[in-house]
DNA sequence: TTGAATCCTATCAAAACAATAGGAAAAGAA
DNA sequence: TTCTTTTCCTATTGTTTTGATAGGATTCAA
């Protein structure tokens, strides 16, 4: 059960660009950058990112990209559902024709609430929240420093 | 984020165990014909239950198998453990020295909170759960068949 | 017309995964 | 004892996924 790392840089990317309270657009470089992820790689996620309709490339003067919706209104599942097909913890849940057992199967039952909860927590979760709780993440940092 | 196939078929195969209600033990052979699981690769899910102090082994005249524990005292969690390391959605959940980030960010506080939900599910489901849960969907099964 | 940025596709090495294989050890039955 | 059945153990293998790099095409404003 791990996040693979495109899910996890992809929300790390779409964070940075919460945080950028500008109205100009954030270059992949600066992403990059402040997000410590592989420029190269980058592509790859900038690339899910808009494809899933998330993320969008600023034309004018100074490009780079942006959100394309508000940030409350962009959720954690969003960006998941970015870098993988449906959100299934086994395949038979996607597709009940690889196991006959999916009539009175417990198990799969048992998967299929797991998936629900994870769906659920996730789609809780938007970007807004995440800008907000790092903003308070650095500003405790900061005080605590100025307590030294 | 999918579940791997011995939590899968470990998961079934001490359901199986706890669907047995005599004093006896359940033969290897019988678990991998009532579950579909492959003998041989069956070894390898009873061999990590065992470690796992979930199940153990009967002596005398009839072998085979038996829960360690009432199933109501074995949860989902427990199986799972027995086939990963710890629960950790991303790998800096259990080791903060691979990312120098973890001091404020507010994407491993995402995962941590994925991390939780996730656990505290599985923690909360039993083998006797599912046990009872199987038995309702076979006797449903058959009630249909009955009003045909 | 060049420089900086986005955009696109292919490729690759390593790791994880799912499963198979072959047989040793134990223990009851003959 | 010997045979048979079942448990137990370790190695190996093929496939898929993963994480990342590479190289260059395209766009566009200065």
């Amino acid at each position: 059960m791990k996040i693979n790392s495109k899910t996890r840089y992809g929300t790390r990317a779409i964070l940075e660009l919460a945080l950028n309270k500008s109205e100009e657009g954030v270059y992949q470089k600066d992403i990059s950058i402040n997000q410590d992820i592989s420029y190269k790689y980058l592509d790859q996620i900038i690339c899910g990112l808009k494809a899933g309709g998330l993320i969008g490339t600023v034309s004018g003067k100074k490009s780079g990209y942006r959100l394309q919706r508000e940030p409350g209104k962009i959720t954690v599942l969003d960006v998941y559902n970015a870098f993988s097909q449906d959100l299934a913890v086994v395949d038979c849940l996607a597709d009940k024709s690889i196991c006959d057992r999916h009539e009175k199967c417990a198990a799969r039952d048992l998967w299929d609430g797991l998936n629900s909860v994870i769906e659920s927590y996730l789609k809780s979760i938007t970007i807004d929240d995440l800008a907000e709780k790092q903003s308070e993440l650095e500003n405790r940092q900061e005080g605590l420093i100025y307590h030294i």
